[in-house]
DNA sequence: ACTAACTAGGACTAAAATAGTCCCAGTTCC
DNA sequence: GGAACTGGGACTATTTTAGTCCTAGTTAGT
C-alpha cells in the first residue's frame, strides 16, 4: 500500500554501496557495479547531491563521494531527496481543501506521518547495510516477537 | 515520498463518512454527501465490501453498512483493502530479486515495513473521525513535542 | 593548450500505474 | 413488473514514473 517509488529504493542501493568505503566513485562505476544503467545511476546522484547527501567531485577522476558518515544519514533523508517530502496524504497542512468539513481526519494523518516519518529516520544507512540484517526496532520485536 | 493512493484516502473518507451512524447508506447518498462522483464511490464501496469492511445490502433499500464498529476497524484495514497489502519495496520477501547480493538492505526495509504497518493498525477508524483530533501516539509526542 | 573523463541540468520519450467512467447482470422492495 | 440498489468487470483518459539523451561546464593529465 505504502509505495516507495523505485528511484527511493535505488537511491537507497546507491547510498548502501557507496558507503562501503570512503573512496570517490563515478556514476558509471557505480551502474556497472549494481547492474543498473548509467544514465539512470547518474541521475540518481545528481539528485542525491542536490540534497547534499553525497558530494559531486567534477572533473577528471571525479565523481561523488558521500558527504556524511553512514552513521549520520538517515533512510527518512534519503528517500526525501528521491522522492520529496514524506506525506501520505496530499492535504498536507498548509493547503486546506474543500472537504474540509469532512476532513476532520486530517489531524491524524499528520499523526500518522509523523510516526513513519520518526521510524524511517531512526534507521541509518550504517544499519541498512549491517551485513546481518539489524533489528530496527527492539521495542517492536519485543512486543511483537522477531519479523518473520 | 510515501504516497497513498487517492483510493486508501477516498477509502477513509467513506468509512469515516460511515462511521457516523448505523444507518444503511447507498453510494449515491456517500457520494451526494461526500461531493464525489457517484461512480467512484461505488466502486470504493465495493472494494471496501470485497474485504470485509463494509457489509452490502442487496436490492432496493440496500446500500452499505460498516461491517464493524469503528474502533474495531484500523486504518490499516482501510488502506489495504484499497491499496493491497502494505509494503514499502516491491520485493517482500517472497519473491528474490536477482540484486540480492547487493541488497543486504532487504531485511531492514522489511522491519521498516513492520513500523510503519503497526503504526497505521493503532489507529482506529474510530479516532480517525474523533471531532478533536486524537494524538496517535503519546511516546512520540513526550519525546518530540507535538507536531505542528 | 588540448583531450579525456567526469558532473550539472534539463528536455524529452516511453511505459506503467491510477483514477475515473460505463455497462450489464443479479437482487430485493413495493 | 418496475424501481432502486449492488456485483463485477471492461474500458478510457490522465497522471506519474522511469528512463534516455543532449549540451554545457569542470578538472586531471600530458
Amino acid at each position: 500500500m505504502l509505495r516507495l517509488s523505485k528511484f527511493a529504493d535505488y537511491g537507497c542501493q546507491v547510498m548502501a554501496y557507496m558507503a562501503r568505503d570512503k573512496a570517490v566513485h563515478s556514476a558509471t562505476e557505480v551502474a556497472a557495479n549494481l547492474g543498473m544503467a548509467a544514465a539512470t545511476v547518474s541521475k540518481i546522484l545528481k539528485m542525491l547531491a542536490r540534497e547534499n547527501l553525497v558530494v559531486s567531485l567534477l572533473g577528471a577522476k571525479g565523481g561523488y563521494v558521500l558527504a556524511r558518515h553512514p552513521l549520520e544519514i538517515s533512510v527518512a533523508e534519503i528517500i526525501n531527496a528521491m522522492d520529496g517530502p514524506i506525506s501520505i496524504t496530499e492535504c498536507s497542512g498548509t493547503t486546506s481543501c474543500e472537504r474540509e468539513s469532512f476532513c476532520s481526519t486530517r489531524g491524524n494523518w499528520q499523526g500518522i506521518n509523523h510516526i513513519i516519518q520518526d521510524a524511517l529516520a531512526k534507521v541509518t544507512l550504517a544499519e541498512m547495510i549491517a551485513p546481518k540484517p539489524q533489528i530496527v526496532n527492539m521495542r517492536a520485536i519485543r512486543s511483537r516477537g522477531v519479523p518473520a
